[in-house]
RNA sequence: UGACCUAUGGUGUAACGGUAGCACAAAAGUUUUUGGUACUUUCGGUCUAGGUUCGAAUCCUGGUAGGUCAACCA
């Protein structure tokens, strides 16, 4: 009996970061305190893989009964803008987290880790070059060459002290000088053979204006906010794990309180590119529309595309933490989309691909109000009103005049079921001279009004439908991968990144929909049966509105008549 | 050929010295007024060579493979 229990209740296994957290928890580390941030440099919008950063540090924030802070780094004036920092907090919020008032900046803390600096040249553990950005490049040797120690390395203290406070009142050109810390110049780490504290950028800061003229380099300034920040777990991307030996450094010369870096490996996902940079330039080469661009992996690009936090939490959870790089494929932050969806979005006929239909012996002129359910998923979504008549618009590709087995839909002499509507059988096909199919008729069985036979005869297919008098136009915009290749990082010599680009990543079609749909409200999402899930884009007026595809439906049909 | 990190089904991720499990994907089937959903079943894995141990995915050593680091970017 009570191992039968325990064999039901399935505990749910920690990841490497819950583990490093429940057992500083024992040892009553930090006195118990959890305490994260998440720490976006504002120089562009966040996207899906930031989302898993956010997702990890407010959910371990929430799962310990700890805090989480925003804090924007941004220590390079040149790159930062006031853009960004709005579009990161809207995109966080939108997540559904909130840091509540710790919204803090990295250069909110200038002053103090400019005293660092000089606390550091206090200590003869840091000096001011006057050597070139290519010389202190050079010097500091390779991997396997230990670098040259800097001709100005071993100034006095009074001297760097009196520099320093020069570089910081302006008197010197940018790049003529930095600060460097002195640690050693043979380390087998790079980032330990005195890497660079502070360097002079005659640049206006988005917060600071132009108050500084020196500004620290995200090595000084990142665990020293931590640290002022009391922040208990400072978790951060694989990239940075050779770093953390320099960090550990600052934090033993300042005896600041000690903060601990846990590394993690970031997302990747196929048939996407999830570098800043990469992103940035789509955007200004104008190969997408926009940061929101329903293609990007940007959070607003998917908001707009229709996904819903729900599902990007979702996401986030399933792909796990660990250290191991990973590229998640694609298809399984749709599944968490779908999965959400089906249960929420209601249900809507709309054709994309319109064949006419004529019912033949419906009577002359007469509308029929049927019964549509919402969402069969959620009774209390209810139902609604969808006129029907003699003449339809049905998919293309629910009819076929010459169908291969296992074809449920229309064809010549076939029956099928119109959703909540009648049975109809195709009588008569109608081409134009060129051949092409232009209308199909069809007979109706007045005694399946709703769909349902009573002599109890069965019909197979059941397709999707409007009536033509009563439709609304309006634009669909079909999305396919931005990428043909799964990975497009992956690339011969001489090619460029963006050859890989899909030339059908984008469709917009003119489509007919039921009339419920002739008013929707951004971002308001549907299922459009048989067809995907869709939502409605900033770009839909009254009357006339514009539907973005999220996602098809799976279509197994497709798989078949593949083979 | 320096330092650091990583290696489990196709893709992710568990198993913390004791039965290699879960999810997605793929395949087959049941149900179905969405070829959707739901449900059932199947396929398939510990990089390699040694060592420690009664017992190794797990610990140790060597190899191999991949990643990160040589911005006055973050």
């Amino acid at each position: 009996m009570e191992a039968n229990r325990e064999e039901k209740e399935e505990v749910k296994s920690l990841h490497f970061i819950e583990q490093i957290v429940e057992e500083d928890l024992r040892n009553n580390k930090n006195d118990g305190r959890v305490h994260t941030r998440f720490p976006p440099e504002p120089n562009g919008y966040l996207h899906i893989g930031h989302a898993k950063s956010i997702c990890l540090n407010f959910g371990l924030a929430s799962k310990y009964n700890g805090k989480t802070n925003l804090r924007f780094d941004d220590t390079n004036p040149s790159k930062e803008e006031q853009e960004y920092v709005d579009s990161i907090k809207q995109d966080v919020n939108w997540l559904g987290f909130s840091w509540d008032d710790r919204e803090y900046y990295a250069s909110d803390y200038f002053a103090t880790i400019y005293d660092y600096a000089v606390t550091l040249i206090k200590k003869g553990v840091a000096y001011v070059c006057e050597l070139s950005a290519d010389e202190i490049s050079t010097g500091r040797g390779t991997p396997t060459v230990p670098g040259q120690p800097s001709p100005f390395r071993n100034r006095t203290i009074e001297e760097n002290l009196d520099l320093f406070a020069r570089m910081k009142a302006g008197e010197f050109a940018e790049g003529s000088k930095v600060l460097r810390a002195k640690i050693d110049m043979s380390s087998p780490n790079m980032h330990m053979r005195d890497p660079v504290l502070y360097r002079i950028m005659f640049a206006h800061h988005h917060r600071t204006g132009d108050s500084w003229c020196i500004y620290p380099m995200y090595d000084f300034a990142h665990g020293q906010c931590d640290s002022l920040e009391r922040i208990t777990h400072s978790v951060c991307t694989l990239e940075f794990e050779v770093h953390r030996p320099l960090y550990d450094w600052f934090i033993r010369q300042l005896d600041i309180f000690p903060s601990r870096q846990i590394e993690f490996a970031r997302l990747n996902l196929t048939y996407t590119v999830m570098s800043k940079r990469k992103l940035l330039e789509l955007v200004t080469g104008n190969y997408v529309n926009g940061w929101d661009d329903p293609r990007m992996p940007t959070i607003s690009g998917l908001r707009r595309r229709g996904y819903t936090p729900e599902a990007i939490r979702e996401f986030a959870d399933r792909v796990g933490v660990a250290k191991r790089d990973n590229t998640i494929e694609i298809v399984l932050l749709e599944h968490c989309l779908r999965e959400d969806l089906n249960k929420r979005a209601e249900r809507r006929m709309a054709v994309l691909k319109p064949l006419k239909v004529v019912i033949v012996n419906w009577p002359e002129g007469e509308v029929d109000e049927l019964d549509a359910i919402n969402n069969p998923e959620n009774p209390a979504a209810g139902t609604r009103k969808v006129p029907f008549s003699g003449e339809l618009y049905i998919e293309q590709d629910d009819f076929m005049e010459d169908p291969p087995k296992k074809y449920y839909r229309l064809a010549p002499g076939a029956e099928v079921r119109l959703r909540y509507g009648y049975f109809i059988r195709c009588v008569d096909v109608i081409k134009d001279e060129r051949g092409v199919i232009t209308e199909v008729h069809c007979t109706y069985d007045p005694e399946t009004r709703g769909g349902n036979s009573p002599d109890g005869r069965k019909v197979q297919g059941t397709i999707h439908w409007v009536s033509i008098k009563h439709a609304v136009k309006a634009e669909a915009r079909l999305y396919e991968h931005l990428f043909i290749k799964e990975n497009p990082d992956d690339i011969a010599e001489g090619e460029d990144w963006k050859d890989g680009m899909n030339p059908d990543s984008m469709k917009t079609l003119e489509c007919f929909v039921e009339p419920s749909l002739a008013n929707v409200e951004s971002l308001q999402k549907f299922q459009f049966e048989r067809l995907g899930y869709f939502s409605a884009d900033l770009d839909s007026v009254s009357g006339k509105p514009v539907f973005n595809r999220t996602v098809t439906l799976k279509d197994s049909w497709s798989k078949m008549a593949a083979k």
